[in-house]
Order: C-alpha cells, then sequence, then structure tokens
DNA sequence: TCTTGATTCGACCGATGGGTCGAATCGCTG
DNA sequence: CAGCGATTCGACCCATCGGTCGAATCAAGA
C-alpha cells in the first residue's frame, strides 16, 4: 500500500524526466544533449537522475517507442476505416498533422536520431514505419481500383510525397500562431488531395 | 608556378576531404563522426587530416555555406523566371527535388544538423532561407493576384506545404531506383501542384 | 524516537575525441 | 645530390561525458 504510492511517484517523475529529456534532446541534438543537463533542467545532479533511468541510450529508446506505439495504433485505426478512400486519407492527413504539431519536438528526436538508436531498435522502426507506408499504399490502392481518383504517378511516389509534406511540419508549425493543429491538419490535407478530386 | 600546382593539387584533396566528410557526417551525424574516421577513410591519420582543413566546425560550416550558395543562386534564377507563376513554381519545384535527389548525403546534413552551427551562420542560415521563402511567396502571390490559380490557404502555408514534401525526398529517393532524379522532380511537382489546375 | 528505504549528491573512473607538436619522410627543383 | 616545402604521423594534452559508488539526508510508519 505504501509500495504502491510510491511507485506512483517515481512513475510521475520519470515521465518527467522524459518530457525534459524532450526537450533538451530536441533542442541541442541527442549526442550533443548531455545527462547533466536534463539533470540540472530538473534541478538535481547527474547521479540522481540516475535513481530514475538506467541509461541515456534507454531513455532514446523509450522516446521512439512512444512514437512507434502511436504509428501502430494509426495504423490499425486506419485498415479498419468505412470510409471512402479519399475521406479516408483526408483524415489520416489531418490527423498525422494535428499529432505533428502537438509533438514537435518529439518528432524531431525521432526523424533526426535514427543513426543513435541500437540496431534492435533501428529494425524495429523500420519495420513499424513499413507497416503503416504498407496500410497507406492499400488505401490509395483501394481508392484507384474503386475509380475514386487516379494517381498521376505510383502509389508509393504518391505515398511518400504526401507523408514528407505532413511530417515536415514539424520544422515550421508555430504554436503561437493563428491554427490549430486541427485546423493546420485539414488545410494541409486539403491541399495534398486537391489534385484527386476531379479525374 | 609551382605554387600553382601545388596550391591546385591541395585544393583537389580538400574537396576530396570535404566528399568523405558529406558521407561520414550524414551517416553517422556531426557530433558522432569524429575527425578520425574521416582520416581514416581517407586513408591517412587525424593529424595529417588537419594539413588541409583548420576544424571540424569548420569543415561543417563550409558544407552549410555551399548549400546556401546554391539557395541563393535557386532564389535569384526563380525572381527573374518570365514564364506565368505557375509553369514557374512547377519548374522550380522540379528543379529542387532533383537538386536534393543528387544531394542526399549533404542535404540530410543541412537539414538536420543546424543546431551545431555557431550561431553567427545560424542567422545566416535563417536569413537565405527567409529570402528563398519570400521569393517562392511572391511567386505564388504573382499567380494568385492573376488569376492563374487560388488557394485553399494562405500563401505560407501553401508554400512550407509543398517545399516540405519536396526537402522531405533525401530521406527515401533510391539512387538505384528506376527514376531519374529529374523524372522524380516533374512528377513529384504534378502531385503537388494538380490541384491548382482547374479552379 | 528509531528504523528503513527513498532520494540526493560530491567525487571519481575510464573512454572518447578535438586539436597540437615536433620529428620523420617525400618529392620536386636547382 | 643538396635543399626546401609539402605531407604524414605517433604521441600527447585536455576537456567532456556516461556511468558508478559510498555516504549523507529525508520522510514516513511503527
Amino acid at each position: 500500500m505504501v509500495d504502491q504510492r510510491v511507485a506512483l511517484r517515481q512513475e510521475a517523475r520519470r515521465r518527467e524526466v522524459m518530457e525534459v529529456a524532450i526537450a533538451v534532446f530536441s533542442e541541442r541534438g541527442y549526442r550533443a544533449a548531455s545527462m547533466n543537463d536534463i539533470a540540472a533542467n530538473m534541478g538535481m545532479g547527474k547521479a540522481s537522475l540516475y535513481h530514475y533511468v538506467t541509461s541515456k541510450e534507454e531513455v532514446l529508446i523509450e522516446l521512439y517507442e512512444d512514437v512507434l506505439r502511436e504509428n501502430v495504433i494509426a495504423a490499425r485505426r486506419i485498415a479498419s476505416s468505412q470510409r471512402t478512400a479519399l475521406d479516408a486519407l483526408a483524415e489520416l492527413l489531418a490527423d498525422r498533422v494535428a499529432y505533428t504539431c502537438r509533438n514537435r519536438d518529439l518528432l524531431r528526436i525521432f526523424f533526426e536520431e535514427e543513426a543513435e538508436l541500437p540496431a534492435r531498435q533501428q529494425s524495429r522502426l523500420i519495420s513499424v514505419r513499413h507497416e503503416y507506408e504498407q496500410t497507406l499504399l492499400d488505401m490509395v490502392a483501394r481508392g484507384e481500383a474503386a475509380g475514386e481518383f487516379s494517381l498521376p504517378t505510383t502509389p508509393q511516389i504518391f505515398v511518400n510525397t504526401v507523408l514528407g509534406a505532413a511530417n515536415w511540419v514539424y520544422k515550421w508549425y508555430q504554436p503561437q500562431g493563428p491554427l490549430s493543429p486541427e485546423e493546420l491538419g485539414s488545410q494541409i490535407a486539403g491541399i495534398l488531395l486537391a489534385g484527386l478530386r476531379s479525374p
């Protein structure tokens, strides 16, 4: 019963570490950021930090794990969508953009620190990404087969292009700007799919 | 006259260093890559490397300088284009994609190592990027004013989205694939601008 | 108040890496 | 072949950093 309270407090503190790590890794880069930076930003010494975390690498892996989990969930949700392919595509893109806006720092790490991951996690990352893209690819193929639209290119190229535009958002979205993540999401989805509306 | 020959050979060797640096920095990341890695990849010791280069930071700065110069030139060329805004936009995007395909490693560094730059170079980077975007923005505004097309969003958002799709290419283009940089460029431009063709 | 485990920390270790230095070669020119 | 600058290198210096350890402090329950 006391164990419970203690465990919860530790959990909360550990999450706090992760938040600070996201900010620090994102700002200076994983390699350039030191464990001391994280500790200092939490108002403690480096040694204390290791009470909540076993290694720098573990922190990075956990951050990737979080994003990966999100991706898997999103992929499942897409696959089970009942709408027309075009509508599903639009909602998916809008969602992804909104998610990116809300987690810019985390996604900067996710997209830019791949090389820092140990081999095991790297291949997991590749496989999850592949699953996600495959789901998108299937959706595009379905829409094209159903005559909803016709592409001027390969589905693969189309998906890569559209996903690139959505992902890039982490580089330029400003939370203090006039647009909410959702608004920006639907606008970008509009731009990207406008060409498909009239075959 | 001998000075000349020697100077040329040094120049060539220095460029060789830059090429190797691009490969190494791109693969392991600027911070994780060591000067020793670069030297080893050139078949020499670390100390010898410093005969051609004064510091690791200088190498990075020179790489950025190269891309920046390219950007400035491109911006000028865009501004002086005589075509309709839409055609100019299409060619610009295609060019940019092709350039990205041909310099994937360099652009990975350019896009992902910003934080490693000293403050002086960082503000230069920001200002050049701003100039480039401004040129694009003007072009879009001109096209819209001329009634060539109408945007479903702000010109700024449109430019950011479209540029994101083009830049992201460094993450997925495969030189051994069936498409040449130019072919891919025009296909992507087609996807991105398809929505503007019929207002 | 005593006890026990959680939390914090200063000091330290070992490894890595940027950069330097003096000396040894190398290669061309006179 | 003598001489000189270009080139290379091994050894070294020093700062940083990930991670550890033992001790001190704190908090709460009995």
